[in-house]
DNA sequence: CTATTTCGTCATGGCCGTTTACAAATTAGT
DNA sequence: ACTAATTTGTAAACGGCCATGACGAAATAG
């Protein structure tokens, strides 16, 4: 099954370009390659009228990008109407592949994902990173980088990039990653310990979370705030189709939003973040449980049995969130809210008390807070995706690498 | 004197055009007249080089804006270096002017600004509108921009349209008045009361108000938080040069963010709002006034004689800001946080406690927060170069009306 | 006074989307 | 079954637009 790309128009790269009439160029053939991605099949009549070029224009457009080996000729579709049928178009499952990646504290993952945006290889590693030295665990996963890149070629697709997801703060180069609590890592430009074959983009899980969540989610929203709480609590604010990343990347730092001014002191500096209050340890410590692995699952269980303090510990939670989620919808007024990454996991016993804040706090109709579908494979799929987007918002690049 | 225009870039309607060949050509009409908006003065090579054309393509470029008297030759510019000297080229102050226009609670102002952004004509009236009908307050208003546009075209201008500052709430249709409270008017449609020669657009003046600080201020911040208090208190959030206007308009209400979640009850629902430690009610209660007119005026009054009342409730009000503020600023990670409108008049006693609660959360260095020197100019001079920017990214709209 | 550099313009050429025309393939109507 | 209408995809002619290369003009450097 090839998941739907809900996103029509170019979103960014594609825009730069300079207003010439290559450029141009290169903008309507971005701009095919979506519709057809977009709608899954197209004609070239149809792509036409939905991008407003005539159809002469398209046919030789649709002749380069299917040259390139990044669109193919389906055949006739079945007619409904009067007139000639089209030929369906489709975006082709051979060619340039996004190789995605993610570094966690418990596991590293690699994928390879189509221009159709269906995963075509994948191989995951229990391992325990935490407190382990870059070196290793890089040349761990570049093993499994080449074993995922290997099975994509057997099946005719070609790197057109890797992006790795971590658990921390990235410098907006996309290459250092400048803190990474979880993993003790510090300062650490993973460029020249990957595999130098192909563009490489780092990021945080959460930002990929995110995009995965607006490339892949149910809800078609363009607009919405995706909270996730891996290290910390992160709410990446998707804007018009966009990340908002901050002058400084700092963006969507929700776990420092003050909840109660006179709360207990946070490590930041503050008082009564909101991390005092829904952050991993004090929900752990609200529940009387002491840290280890795989706490998501630990609380989801003892709250599946009933355990009352762990409810508690989980409604309390959900207060909190409530209403630093009130301040970030009333400053941003986003379609929706969505829990992902632990959260979801968790939503049961977050969501009762979360949406009562949330409505409780606001006049209107209240933000709609729904949970993402995705789960933990966000990050590695928004990665993985990542890549193919770029394809898709500037498809004369692989032309030129080919 | 000339303000300049900071922003280069052709910020959004021209992106939307087709990407044909009659597209392209407008785009490269708005970025030639945008790069000498922008540098005031600039010879035929140096945009060519700054937008990235050739000369030739610029000179045919020229010839055109000047045939629409949108550029102005100024003659040789003195040779300071090698070769032979360009021949400077300014953007014309004659032809089309920016109309803005400002409906406030005890005032009318209507001002006319050319494209090099001088205000050329302006015309004010100090009437009480608290609870006056649309009806005549927009008759009286009528008044003022037929007396200000018979003053422009005196000096060789014509109105490229009209943009209209309002107190309150506007859909995002850009003509109606969803809800002004200090004026008591409701869903008032303003388009048929307005003189309809000149396209209208409506807005709230905190919007108009954070666009002239990002295309008047002293910084050349495109990311930012203008915090007003006019009517409530709003944030207008401007990411990478832009409004963030959010899905139903309603992004910025600033004055709804939790700061005390068990704080007094507010009209929203809500409880401990921002408003409810900052709102001007609040404010003069805190401090043992009355309400009265000009707010303000009396407030940095007293504190400045040393009223320790009022010098407390306007510190308490700074707390509550700062808090508030923490909060958005690490949800936004924006370059600065600018005190605009009323708050500039009072932010001699607002910003210590404001300042030392935002640094004392923060863990970094602490976003910098300045004051608008703008001061109860900013909506009005904001709506008037709203209408400038419309031609300055789409000048061909002008050939056309021509 | 000459060589060099830079500016603005002109003619040429190539690229690209549009316009117009036409053949192919299907449905609707008789 | 046959014709008319409709829609699709392609081809050729057209026009617009930017790039290229060359040239004269106007300044500086030596």
């Amino acid at each position: 099954m090839t998941a739907p790309l809900h996103e029509t128009r170019p979103s960014g790269a594609a825009r730069a370009l300079p207003d010439t009439q290559r450029g141009m160029r290169r903008r309507n053939l971005a701009r095919v390659l979506h519709a057809v991605s977009a709608e899954g099949s197209l004609s070239r009549a149809a792509v036409a009228t939905r991008i407003g070029l005539t159809r002469a224009a398209v046919s030789t457009l649709v002749d380069e990008l299917i040259r390139w080996g990044l669109l193919e000729e389906l055949g006739p579709e079945r007619p409904g109407r009067v007139g000639r049928p089209g030929s369906a178009l489709t975006v082709s499952g051979r060619g340039p592949a996004g190789i995605g990646a993610e570094i966690g504290v418990d596991h590293l993952a690699v994928c390879a994902v189509d221009l159709r945006g269906a995963v075509r290889a994948r191989a995951v590693r229990h391992t325990a990173n935490r407190g382990r030295a870059p070196g290793p665990v890089v040349e761990e996963l570049t093993e499994l980088v080449r074993q995922v890149v290997a099975e994509a070629e057997r099946e005719a697709l070609w790197p057109a990039g890797l992006a790795v997801a971590v658990p921390g703060l990235v410098a907006r180069d996309g290459r250092t990653v400048v803190r990474a609590p979880n993993l003790d890592w510090h300062d650490t430009d993973l460029d020249p310990l990957l595999p130098g074959d192909w563009p490489l983009t780092v990021d945080n899980e959460a930002n990929f979370g995110a995009l995965a969540e607006l490339w892949l989610g149910d809800g078609t929203a363009r607009d919405f705030l995706h909270v996730s709480a891996e290290i910390g609590i992160g709410a990446a604010v998707v804007v018009d189709g966009g990340l908002l990343r901050g002058t400084r990347g700092f963006a969507g730092e929700l776990g420092h939003v003050p909840v109660r001014p006179d709360g207990p002191p946070c490590p930041c500096g503050g008082r009564g973040c909101l991390e005092q209050y829904a952050g991993e340890e004090a929900v752990l410590r609200a529940a009387g449980l002491k840290p280890r692995e795989d706490m998501v699952g630990l609380l989801a269980g003892r709250a599946e049995q009933g355990d009352a303090s762990v409810r508690a510990a989980l409604r309390d939670a959900g207060t909190a969130l409530g209403i630093a989620l009130t301040g970030a919808v009333n400053l941003l007024d986003p379609e929706t809210v969505v829990l992902g990454g632990a959260l979801a996991g968790l939503s049961p016993w977050l969501l009762p008390a979360l949406e009562a804040e949330l409505t409780g706090r606001t006049a209107g109709p209240p933000c709609p807070v729904t949970v993402s579908r995705l789960g933990p494979e966000g990050p590695l799929l928004g990665a993985a995706h990542s890549v193919v987007r770029g394809v898709l918002d500037d498809p004369a690049v692989v032309a030129e690498r080919s």
